[in-house]
DNA sequence: TGCAATTATGTCATTTCTGATATATTTATA
DNA sequence: TATAAATATATCAGAAATGACATAATTGCA
């Protein structure tokens, strides 16, 4: 496994070991990752498109800078609740989220 | 407002008091409801489907009874995390999972 | 390079979610 | 109707998510 996938799967809570571990990971457990992973790749990319830093983009979601940061890490201590949350106040449809799904 | 939509709307943790406040809700907070209960919806007719009890349903999703009728309900305490879990464990694809969005 | 701005990481108190249990209510059918 | 099965509601202790703060690391540019 390369080392940014890697990285990827311990920020969404799971810990990889070596090669083989990857074959642990259910269905579900893929599919539910990768809806995380698109979320917030969806709330980087509009805070990027209204010229917002993360710290301005804090203050329209109410929250710190730091959570805004570990939203587009997709961090685990974020739920797909927050990110989709912070899509919407960040002017996402519920058109827009389907794809990220 | 009727009463069916007040309940639902209480359910998901909004006090309604009369038939002006259904203003008081934002596109974010009505888009947020509606992902809620149309992905508790989709739980219930794949239970059904399945020709599943909840308390079926409760033992493949390693819950209990309760916590899948509060599924079903789009209960205040459900979250959308939750209801994408069980959806998928139920056998939803992330494809089907559009469909709530 | 050095500085300022931006983003990332670690930690913690509080809030919210979750599973479980108990019990109530509803539904189906003998 | 009476009973059993199914679903709904209330509550609570433990777990997880959240916002906040401090600080570290990275980026951009004078």
């Amino acid at each position: 496994m390369n080392t940014t996938k890697r990285k990827k799967l311990e920020a969404a809570g799971f810990t990889v070991g070596g090669t083989q571990d990857f074959l642990g990971l259910t269905d579900e457990e893929m599919a539910y990752i990768e809806i995380k992973r698109s979320l917030s790749e969806s709330l980087q990319s509009r805070r990027k498109q209204q010229k917002l830093t993360q710290v301005q983009a804090a203050k329209i979601l109410r929250t710190s800078q730091s959570r805004v940061a570990k939203m587009e890490k997709a961090d685990k201590s974020v739920s797909i609740d927050l990110l989709v949350r912070a899509n919407l106040a960040l002017g996402a449809t519920p058109r827009e989220l389907k794809h990220a799904f």
